[in-house]
DNA sequence: GCGTCCAGGTCTACC
DNA sequence: GGTAGACCTGGACGC
């Protein structure tokens, strides 16, 4: 078959391994990672009706990231598709600040050292809210399955076993009943509809919410307004917009907070708010690094 | 194989 | 502003 091969120069103190591993959104389709580790698929959209999967990999000793593409792509397309991957893998985001920070601190010391603190995001915002909304209340196989079952019964064909990301009026056109049967989202299967529909409808926006100059505590808020995203879910869509200043607790966080501080105990959210506090506005980033620093090292 | 229980975050109603 | 209960699913567990 043939393809389209792009290259993308990496800017300082970047690691592709270290945003792939970010956190779980490489195991979330159309992602995937390659067995051995080293490239990450998944499914641009070049134009409403025109995809293509792209397989992104750093090769040893390269100062640029190369990005095969399954279709020849024209002048316009390849430079949409590094676009794309230029935002998800977050390598216009400068991580000076934050590196400088962590090493005044032991613990900390590895984040700079490993070049991490980039975290992987979708190729759309739409993306990233419908997974989020997915990981709310419910065990992470579970939320495999919401995603993995949207992404394969309402996503374009690509290839023979590989699908594009639903877009909002491919969800909207369904009914709560059919989401709820065939996607095993449950009570959720109306917050999705309802976001999808207002989206296709065009009463609701939010692509421009990675470019916007909105003020922090306003976008939180917009997020909030959004039906099915509450503390959690707008914390956490924060980061992927670029803001860490909303720690983003869920059970996991509670627990492995309180195994690695407290020798298992529980530990109130207001505690471990203080024991971030002190890194501003990196502090829900570092608050995620330390919790899964074990993943990096 | 079946039934029961549990974990998980958000919404709504109520105080 | 805080709290209780409902929402729904997959997985673990006991029988």
């Amino acid at each position: 078959m043939s393809c389209t091969h792009i290259t993308i120069p990496i800017p300082k103190a970047f690691s592709f391994r270290a945003v792939v591993h970010s956190h779980g959104w490489s195991d979330l389709e159309p992602f995937a990672v390659s067995d051995d580790d080293t490239e990450l698929r998944t499914v641009v959209s070049l134009s409403p009706n025109r995809h293509a999967q792209v397989a992104v990999s750093h090769p040893r000793g390269s100062t640029a990231l190369t990005v095969r593409c399954n279709t020849p792509l024209r002048r316009n397309d390849r430079e949409t598709a590094r676009r794309i991957v230029r935002s998800m893998l977050r390598m216009d985001e400068p991580m000076d600040e934050l590196h400088a920070l962590c090493r005044k601190e032991e613990r900390l010391q590895w984040i700079p050292q490993m070049r991490a603190g980039r975290m992987l995001r979708s190729a759309t915002v739409f993306e990233d809210i419908v997974k989020m909304i997915c990981t709310t209340n419910c065990s992470w196989s579970l939320t495999k399955i919401i995603v993995n079952r949207l992404t394969n019964t309402l996503g374009t064909r690509v290839t023979d076993t590989v699908h594009s990301f639903p877009s909002p009026d491919a969800i909207a056109d369904r009914t709560e009943r059919w989401l709820r049967k065939e996607t095993s989202s449950g009570y959720r299967a109306p917050y999705l509809l309802e976001l999808s529909r207002r989206i296709a409808s065009g009463n609701l926006s939010v692509e421009h919410l990675r470019t916007t100059k909105m003020p922090a505590d306003e976008m939180h808020k917009f997020l909030r307004s959004i039906k099915g995203i509450g503390h959690y879910a707008a914390d956490n869509l924060m980061k992927l917009l670029g803001h860490y200043d909303y720690l983003g607790l869920d059970s996991w966080i509670r627990s492995r907070y309180a195994e690695i501080y407290n020798h298992g105990r529980p530990v109130s959210d207001s505690a471990i708010e203080k024991r971030y506090r002190r890194y501003g506005k990196w502090r829900g980033l570092v608050c995620w690094l330390d919790m899964t620093s074990e993943w990096h090292q």
